[in-house]
DNA sequence: TGAATATAGTATGGCACCTAACTAATTTTG
DNA sequence: CAAAATTAGTTAGGTGCCATACTATATTCA
């Protein structure tokens, strides 16, 4: 009977390196644990940010989503089509189609048709959206302060960076191939600057 | 052909530090400015790395949640019930049910009813999800292994660290109420209070 | 013992986001 | 020009996860 204490009874299950190294030893794999352990910790915290998420914004009437679509609209005079917003976003126009019915229905915004492109219709931030915004603010802004708050200032420049690279790798999980990058044991990762 | 697809290439969607001053000086609010990038950086990289995982797990025919199932099933002997998998996947029991219907419809697990309690019914792994499991192992801890292939030895530790005080500041989205600034101190309780 | 309560698992309905197919309007081109 | 191709937005249907409420089976206790 495995007797190590798994019994984190914390509200999300971390995982630990005992965990990672029993994993590779199970399939006999030469890979380097601590790797897998930031790996598998770092998909914990995702899910757990994306939930957190949308409770916070769920809090104000609206979602992760939604919101996005306010401020992109703010900073952009107020108006924007729809295949922009999606672009800028990074979801489909689907998905903004579906943002932008919830946000209209909540008069939020509105849907306006283009005298130009009768194709195009584009959305208007309303005076009450804007008002939304205002309000949500200062606890908004607060609240993802206290987000970082347990780093100091010179750990959030390093985060950054690191948040940084790590995101980028994010991609070897969703690309069609696996990249060559080498075998465990090797330090021979390339930096590919990336012009900040 | 259409690529308007596969739109999560990170173009715009990483938020930049003019953009987090002039939502700041908008509102008049009096935030760090560096702390809103990289509490906002990190919700991104959240949702990055939400869509990525069910990207991975997808090409394996799987979930997130039901590989976890799975691997938690591995690390229990192969049985274990599905309030104990809900409670160590931090999951409800509802969606506990799902993740287990759809793995018993793809022959990966078996329900069993408990001879001591009418009320439980344990979740089996069976050998096709032994195999499953197996299999994907080498290409799965792969491209773990590449998410992070940017960082070196050392800065994986350096982030180990910080993202764990960053996964800790995330309940400050979902408090109930806002706390001012927490102390950096790290004094975390590891009582085991398993019993009830 | 039998009613009240607790527990295990599930059904139902909801939200966020996706892909694929569709409608309507514009542009291209033969 | 009209037909074909492209584009903007929407609709339809699917996945993943959650919260709430429900059923069936123990357990408690008066």
């Amino acid at each position: 009977m495995a007797n190590d204490n798994k019994v984190w009874n914390q509200n999300d299950a971390i995982p630990s390196l005992v965990q990672s190294k029993r994993q590779l030893e199970r399939y006999g794999l030469d890979v380097d644990a601590q790797a897998i352990l930031v790996a598998t910790r770092l998909l914990a915290a995702g899910t757990k940010l994306g939930h957190a998420s949308e409770v916070h914004f769920a809090r104000f009437g609206l979602s992760t989503g939604r919101y996005r679509v306010l401020v992109e609209l703010e900073d952009n005079e107020g108006e924007a089509l729809p295949s922009q917003l999606a672009e800028n976003l990074g979801v489909t126009r689907a998905t903004m189609t579906g943002l932008i019915d919830t946000l209209e229905r909540d008069g939020l915004v509105s849907r306006r048709t283009s005298a130009q492109d009768g194709r195009q219709r584009s959305v208007v931030l309303t005076e009450e959206g804007a008002k939304k915004l205002q309000a949500m603010a200062p606890e908004h802004f607060a609240r993802l302060e206290a987000m970082v708050g347990l780093l100091s200032i010179e750990e959030r420049g390093v985060f950054l960076d690191l948040l940084g690279r790590v995101t980028q790798g994010i991609s070897a999980l969703t690309d069609e191939t696996i990249e060559p990058d080498k075998p465990a044991g090797e330090l021979q990762r390339k930096k590919r600057s990336s012009k900040e």
